[in-house]
DNA sequence: ATGTAC
């Protein structure tokens, strides 16, 4: 239930609330675009007025997938003439990309077997036949080399699906779809470059605003775009150990990154660029994706949801999937996916109940006029990250082989 | 979400 702070507002048919925080000069409108009936924790909102209270401020959009995080909300973008670099958060450039894969046969069982280990980095030697490093044609941004190829842990991910209902016909076959055929979704970020960016602001200005906006931004820009060669690298890691060509994405886009628009500082924390973009909306490790088209205008601050968005958080998950769930129902999905994932507490945590239901939060979406779903995808099989071998192995191990050391 | 410290 929505905290009465609330004012709703019945703009046709569905929900919406503007208000504005006070005391300010200038103050900051703040918009929840969700339903009355769907899932948004109070927590969530009073950090959307939290951020709505801070210097500059203009306005801040909370999508349907809006949730607590550290500090600012998650699913949320925050217009503001002052850049913070705490509301784009440590992973800069983390996105959602769609790889068309073509495979003869897609029996998860197979496939989940042989998907590489995306904790290892991209080894020059043990990988010099895997046509991922194509993708590093020329340099690597910020000469950041560390971690290259590795999918990374919370909600990321690597996902073959299948294109399932097509909604949007005349879209979908722009973007080559069509019922049945593959893809890979991948979820990751800038990894280590941009918690190492973050920290470096933080330790001198904590949640201050950027002292030197140009070299920020030029950090800034450079994990966007390792974080977006890094979802090719995987794509590229995963299509060539599943006997497949590696492709170029047909959507890609980044959900936490700051840009200039309108002449202010257009953050986005969990929340996809929404101006006339085709956008995956992730769903959970075993329910449906949807890629939608977007077109969100200045209310929304141009932005659209990027997932299903948390329901519980990683503690609550973990306690209360405990008592739900047992290990065999989260690795073998209701919709018949297989989850590689041999992190047990990770698997709790990810466990589609912590999840709000993705189909609530497009409806919302297209409730709002911010998108138009294009199809459905539905997994086969989900990375998370290796499963555990027959041989038990110490924490040390696995840290060490994380970083390509064993 | 992260690398690192506990």
């Amino acid at each position: 239930m929505l905290p009465s702070v609330h004012t709703p507002v019945r703009k046709a048919s569905v929900f919406l609330s503007v208000h504005r925080s006070l005391p300010q000069s200038t103050p900051a409108t703040v918009a929840v675009f969700a339903s009355p009936t769907s899932w948004i924790e109070s927590d969530a909102v009073a950090q959307c007025h939290q951020v709505a209270a801070l210097d500059g401020m203009v306005h801040v959009a909370g999508m349907p997938d809006l949730h607590p995080g550290k500090g600012a909300p998650i699913g949320a973008a925050m217009a503001s003439t002052v850049l913070y670099p705490f509301l784009v958060g440590s992973d800069i450039g983390c996105g959602i990309a769609v790889f068309p894969i073509k495979l003869k046969r897609a029996v998860p069982e197979k496939l989940a077997a042989r998907f590489p280990d995306l904790d290892r980095p991209l080894d020059p030697e043990q990988d010099a036949d895997d046509p991922a490093w194509a993708v590093l044609a020329g340099d690597v941004p910020a000469g950041h080399v560390e971690g290259l190829g590795t999918v990374g842990r919370g909600n990321h991910f690597v996902e073959l699906a299948r294109v399932d209902t097509v909604l949007e016909p005349d879209h979908a076959e722009r973007l080559g779809l069509r019922a049945g055929e593959l893809v890979l979704i991948v979820h990751s970020g800038s990894r280590g470059l941009g918690e190492r960016i973050l920290r470096a602001h933080t330790e001198v200005h904590g949640a201050g605003p950027a002292a030197d906006v140009a070299a920020y931004l030029a950090m800034h820009d450079a994990a966007v775009r390792w974080g977006s060669l890094n979802r090719r690298l995987l794509a590229a890691r995963v299509a060539h150990a599943l006997g497949a060509e590696p492709t170029t994405p047909i959507v890609d886009e980044c959900h936490n990154l700051v840009e200039i628009r309108d002449g202010v500082y257009l953050h986005r924390k969990g929340a996809a660029p929404g101006d006339g973009r085709d956008v995956l909306v992730a769903g959970t490790r075993g329910t449906p994706s949807y890629l939608v088209a977007a077109h969100a205008g200045a209310e929304a601050n141009h932005s659209v949801a990027h997932g299903a968005g948390r329901k519980m958080s990683r503690a609550d998950a973990l306690r209360r999937g405990r008592a739900k769930h047992t290990v065999e129902e989260l690795r073998r999905t209701p919709v018949g996916s297989l989850v590689v994932c041999g992190d047990r507490q990770l698997l709790f945590e990810e466990a589609p109940t912590a999840y709000k239901r993705i189909e609530q939060v497009v409806a919302d979406l297209v409730a709002h006029d911010l998108a138009t779903p294009v199809v459905t995808t539905v997994p086969l099989v989900t990375y998370k990250t290796p499963d555990v071998g027959s041989t038990p192995r110490t924490a040390r191990h696995d840290q060490r082989r994380r970083r390509g050391r064993v």
